[in-house]
DNA sequence: GCTTGCGGGATTGTTGACACTACTGGCCTG
DNA sequence: CAGGCCAGTAGTGTCAACAATCCCGCAAGC
């Protein structure tokens, strides 16, 4: 809406119609969602192939659904589509996994760099609250809800940047990720080192330094890059 | 190839099919770009409706082919499918172009770092080569030429970074910001202004400093972004 | 014994038709 | 004359069937 001088386009406005619908979407969207859901909570292992009509015959819907969800998939960088052969869980290799991380490293740099300019007050009470929450169970050891308000945080971080393209390419990213661990292995030495960045990041933003913020993201990031490289290293396979 | 060591994979591995398949495609995929060109070329401007049936009917295939490729433009943000009522050519507002500078520059970010890193002396010395060709149209005061090689610098700049996703994902947000400014008004200005921060990202490489090489392309983008919102004030609509 | 050619079965690629929805224009009514 | 109702039509959503391709197993030949 409060698009008010712009309404000479002799073009149709998707924008508006979308907003009267919008409710009861179906369809598509649902069936890429399960399929998804499937890949990211392990039911559909890495490498594992798709066929499409054992699924589209158990969703009681029809092919051209599912090759529809699958190319939405495919472009999403969940599943390998390999032509006249099959569609495949997608498997990443360590090489790809870091490259991920390249990725989100830049990413996390934009995102301290706006949350740091954009942030109200309010919010960032709830960031420091979160933070804190973060503390008490770090110091009690209770990795679960260490991780459940880790979680919380990131995802804040990132609403706050007000920046759906950012916001979506992020959790595109992190899916991907998923694909490489399923269940993020919280160990005990990534707890004790964890919340040095976060403290880091809400003093930039405090001070509102932006540069500051985003070093500190993006320190975050590699960080992680460097632990899976060494887990990896410890324990090979 | 040159993978000796992991044939114990039980799984199937879709890579190494596709490697012998690969170069006879055709498909979804030729519709795909199809329509994507012709939506970066103009042909189909941005906020136009896309009707299935008569492109199908162009393209001499079926509306299920059609449906397939659309839905991988949508997820590359090309164009915007309302539920029962069509798809449409993406049309971004200021603010959206604004996010994909944003986004870009933590993207230039890892750009900078990664390039540093893995650069060759042969891969510098052709990204100094044509930094050279620049300043020679630049003086000359050629844009077009300039454009061309500039275009060029960055795509080696990319590919030298040896990141796939990362690549993709440069090429995904250039062609979003395509939809905004189907061609590129290469300024006087910016052609005065523009290579500094090349001169600086090649003096990073050969420092082997990726940090700066990093700050150097991030700031260029973020300049972009500057330079778009300034010819916005300066002329509105 | 190993390789090579060849059906058989399964799965993907593609199509045309049917069902449903939303817009369009005219008509009827107040 | 204005406003709303109601077919008609265009276009999307969905489906089931047909065609093409590939993998697997088997048998024949060297």
């Amino acid at each position: 809406m409060q698009q008010t001088d712009q309404e000479l386009a002799a073009v149709e406005d998707p924008e508006a119609s979308d907003a009267i619908r919008g409710a009861v979407i179906g369809g598509v969207e649902d069936i890429r969602r399960y399929i998804e859901d499937r890949i990211l909570d392990g039911t559909l292992a890495g490498g594992a192939r798709l066929k499409e009509l054992p699924l589209a015959d158990r969703l009681g819907v029809s092919r051209g659904i599912i090759r529809e969800a699958v190319r939405l998939l495919e472009q999403a960088g969940l599943v390998t589509v390999v032509h006249n052969h099959g569609v495949f869980i997608r498997q990443l290799s360590l090489e790809e996994v870091l490259d991920l991380y390249d990725v989100r490293a830049g990413l996390a740099r934009s995102v301290g760099r706006l949350v740091a300019t954009r942030i109200t007050k309010d919010e960032l009470d709830e960031l420091n609250g979160l933070f804190d929450r973060m503390e008490e169970a770090r110091t009690a050891l209770d990795a679960d809800r260490y991780e459940t308000h880790h979680l919380e945080f990131h995802e804040r971080l990132l609403a706050y940047t007000r920046n759906p393209l950012l916001i979506s390419l992020h959790e595109q990213i992190e899916k991907q990720m998923r694909l490489f661990l399923c269940r993020s292995v919280v160990s005990l030495a990534r707890l004790r080192h964890s919340n040095r960045y976060h403290r880091l990041v809400l003093d930039a933003i405090v001070e509102g330094d932006p540069e500051a913020a985003a070093e500190a993201l993006e320190k975050d990031i590699l960080h992680g890059r460097e632990r899976v490289l060494d887990s990896i290293n410890r324990d090979p396979g």
